[in-house]
DNA sequence: CCGCGTTATTCATACAAAAATATCACGCTT
DNA sequence: AAGCGTGATATTTTTGTATGAATAACGCGG
C-alpha cells in the first residue's frame, strides 16, 4: 500500500488585481471550440453570469480585450477569441506545463526522504 | 504607469487527500515559535478550531504525527513539532522557494510579448 | 414583423466554506 | 480544591461565492 505524494499547483496571474487563472483559461479554450460564451460556460457547468464576470475581470485586469462578441443574427450571435487572447492563453498553457514539469522533478528530489520515513513507520 | 504582471502560485501536497499547504506550513512555523497551537492560530488570526482541523487533516493525509501536545499543567499545556514535522516543513519551504524562483524566471520568458502588447495598445 | 437564441447586466437566493461559540478534559499552581 | 490556560471536539453563526431568474438589446430567418 503506497501513499503517493503529489503536488497540485494553482497558477494565477495578477496585475493590480486577479486577472487570469485556470477557470478563465479553460473557458477561453471552450469558447474557441464552441464559438459561444454561453455554450462554453454550459459545457463546463459554469453559470453564464459567472463566465461573463470572469472574462470581464480578466479583460480589465490585463487591459486587453479577450472576446469579440455579436448579439443577434445567425444562431443568435456568438463570441470568438481575439488574437491577443490566443497569445495570452497559449503563453499561460506553456507556463503551466513547464512549471508543473519542473515541480514534478523537484518533488522527487526534495521529498525523497518521505518515502523512507513512511517505510520505517511501524503504524503503517 | 506600468502594469506589472506577476504569478501567484498556491502549492499544495496531496496523498489520497489534501494534506499540506501554505496554511498548515505557516501554522507549524508559528507553533514552533509559540510552543502552543492556540497561540499560533491567534497570531495569524486563524480560528483555533480550524488550526486544529488542518493539523489533524495533515496528519491523517501524511500518515505522520506532526504535533506533540499536552493539555493541562504548566501554562495550561502546549504543543511542539515532531522531528518528522520539522523535516516535512523544511522540505516544503525549500520546494516552494525553488518553484517560485523558477516561476519568476519563466514568467519573464513566456510573457515577454505582453509588455510589448500593452505598449502598442492606444487605449492604455 | 415576430420569434428565436445569443450577448449583456443586475440581483435575490441557495449553498458551501469559514469563523465564532460552547463545552469538556487536563494537570500544574496557589 | 478551585482557578487558570491549554488541548480537543461539536455545534451554531457568519461570510463568501455560485447560481439561476429577470430584463433588455441585438439581428437574422421565416
Amino acid at each position: 500500500m503506497e501513499k503517493e505524494l503529489r503536488a497540485v499547483l494553482s497558477i494565477r496571474l495578477f496585475t493590480e488585481q486577479k486577472c487570469f487563472g485556470p477557470g478563465i483559461a479553460e473557458l477561453l479554450h471552450r469558447v474557441d471550440e464552441h464559438h459561444s460564451l454561453r455554450a462554453a460556460a454550459q459545457s463546463m457547468e459554469m453559470a453564464y453570469s459567472k463566465a461573463w464576470a470572469i472574462t470581464k475581470g480578466a479583460e480589465k485586469g490585463l487591459g486587453v480585450e479577450l472576446l469579440v462578441s455579436t448579439a443577434g443574427g445567425k444562431g443568435g450571435g456568438g463570441a470568438t477569441l481575439t488574437e491577443e487572447a490566443r497569445q495570452i492563453l497559449a503563453a499561460y498553457d506553456r507556463y503551466c506545463e513547464k512549471l508543473r514539469a519542473y515541480g514534478d522533478k523537484l518533488l522527487k528530489e526534495e521529498f525523497a526522504f518521505y518515502k523512507q520515513m513512511k517505510k520505517n513507520d511501524p503504524s503503517d
